[in-house]
DNA sequence: GTTAGCACTCATTAAGAGAGAGTGCTAACA
DNA sequence: TGTTAGCACTCTCTCTTAATGAGTGCTAAC
């Protein structure tokens, strides 16, 4: 059984029409509401064909119908009229995109609460990947007696800071000299690489500051290896999925937000390595906690290299047009803002 | 009408039994399970008299009784044992506090997880108070032409940065010399009393650096504008109240997580400028939402200052003596361990 | 190939009947 | 006078039953 144009409207109608309302809906309700010049009992007969075809299912016998997932990953491929955001839309995003742009952080989360707002929805925004960032240099500052600031800077602009133990009669010359060396060896690699060799090189190297560079060491250690824990997931509207209605039941609600508390499962639903912009319907995604739900993704770049991603989740029963407009603008205007802001 | 011994082990009964069950009581059941020595309907009698003095009500008529606010707050007062932890709890409690001290915020969060777990509650943890640190020193750091980092350290050890722009053909000694006359004029007063003439002051002493000033005047103010909002409230735990089944509706958690996305009204329920440990129950914090929820907060200190707050809250069916248990050592921990941190 | 008609299915809703827990009141008792 | 037993009454909760209504699949006619 092939599809036909025929099958296509039907399957739109009931598509378009469960977005909008969330109830299944039967033959008659399509005939009357879609102006389709057939009558129901034709409307009928193709929808057993539709249902044959996986496209469609009935959640218990004599309700009406409603899409499966196969269904909606069709309506998205091949029925689906692409949305683009009219320049209203556009300017508004614009305009917000630019409004924080200083700290990295603000960037991250203000673009979630704007997807969030945009979509009634909940959003994953994931900040530039961490272990990719390039080591910049390394400073000291002083503090205290017996303290000094070590401020890493990255080449991505991001700047880390911690303050260590170091010799009370440490001299500023000493630690601009432990510095220098670190800048030397360091410059230019990834937080990962630098894991390695190069540790111990400079371990060899500058082995009569020994306190000072045991912490300098503990502590770029902490900072590797967090780097890559470190990359959490900023979520936004979390609670905009309370408002719809497959979430009703409190059971949902407890592990859907359960699953918000960890950083992993959430990290995985955005394809962060898979570039450009994807859509993943319900079962799509492994995880059974989501498999009612659907996540359009998109990564964003910073000088041609992509860093992060964001998306949009929510049940599967979504306004794809809508969302995928959004998400493909956002990022888009995230990569744009993100450049510009490097430089 | 007066409180008399058998009233008060009536009442006892009633809260204990009601914080265990969250199921209204009876007079039969009281009799049953509690060994009071006297008949059911001489309970009876006397919980006609505890409703007419407002310790207890009923949901509606013909049901058993639970506690009003007023109940629990006599409870609270005079009727509760105190508990005091083990070692055993303490011992965990100090261990954990422990764990990871080095960044502030780790501290904070860390806390808010442990309160939440030992109670099975939510947790609010206030960090501390920003405008109470005081401006310690300013440092430029070079980063890319016509642009450095920032490094503003307060003499609390926080440390915030930003790049900002300057000039392409700014020496470093002019950036120190800019950085000496800010460090000055500023060093050891608060963040609020830098707010107001100071700033001019520093303006006029070094117009020559205009676009470094400015930029720098800039972000000192988005930091000095931040530091009253930028005092967030840590949340833990908040899953936990889906647990409890006084938040089985929908609509009720709905409107709870709605608060807990906001920072003002979740400060508010420390009252973090009430000195010691404070618990409030039910409508006794004015805010409606709160009216069926129960705080037990303290704050803690640094160097004998009180610089912050945690809290937990819960259903007004909550076992105080245990959380109140917690609460207290967690916040005498707490200022131990910042206390030593800081030397 | 399309349509009208009809019997059938199943969730949802409303109404009604018990059951159960608890109360307040009264009268008897120590 | 305080305590207790007994009883009628109230109100929620649950279970059953029946009615409703949307929708389907099948058959036969167009």
């Amino acid at each position: 059984m092939q599809m036909d144009e025929r099958k296509r409207k039907i399957l739109r109608a009931i598509v378009q029409d469960y977005i909008a309302t969330a109830e299944p809906i039967g033959s008659r309700t399509i005939a009357r509401k879609f102006d389709l010049g057939v009558s129901s009992a034709t409307i009928r007969n193709e929808m057993a064909d539709l249902e044959d075809l996986g496209f469609i299912e009935q959640p218990y016998t004599s309700a009406g119908r409603i899409p499966s997932d196969a269904g909606y990953r069709y309506f998205v491929d091949c029925l689906m009229d692409p949305k683009v955001l009219n320049t209203e839309e556009k300017e508004f995003i614009e305009r917000e995109s630019t409004k924080r742009i200083h700290e990295i952080q603000e960037v991250i989360t203000h673009t979630s609460k704007l997807l969030s707002e945009l979509t009634n929805l909940t959003s994953l925004v994931l900040g530039p990947h961490k272990a990719k960032s390039t080591f910049g240099k390394l400073h000291f500052l002083p503090y205290q007696p017996g303290q000094v600031i070590m401020v890493i800077v990255k080449e991505n602009g991001a700047v880390e800071n911690h303050i260590i133990e170091v010799g009370e009669n440490q001299t500023a010359e000493e630690l601009q000299q432990v510095a220098e060396v670190f800048n030397q060896k360091m410059r230019g690699y990834s937080l990962n690489q630098v894991k390695r060799s190069m540790l111990h090189e400079i371990y060899s190297e500058l082995s009569r500051q020994r306190l000072l560079i045991d912490n300098t060491l503990d502590m770029l250690r902490a900072i590797l290896d967090d780097s890559e824990e470190d990359e959490r997931i900023c979520l936004g509207g979390t609670l905009n999925m309370l408002n719809q209605p497959e979430f009703k039941d409190l059971g949902k609600v407890k592990t859907l937000f359960k699953v918000f508390e960890e950083n992993e499962p959430l990290k995985k639903l955005l394809h962060p390595h898979q570039e450009g912009l994807n859509v993943t319907i319900g079962g799509e995604n492994m995880m059974k906690e989501f498999k009612d739900c659907s996540v359009i993704s998109a990564t964003y770049k910073v000088n041609g290299l992509t860093i992060g991603a964001v998306g949009v989740l929510g049940p599967t029963r979504m306004d794809y047009a809508k969302v995928i407009a959004i998400v493909d603008f956002m990022t888009r205007s995230l990569t744009e803002v993100l450049t510009k802001r490097r430089r």
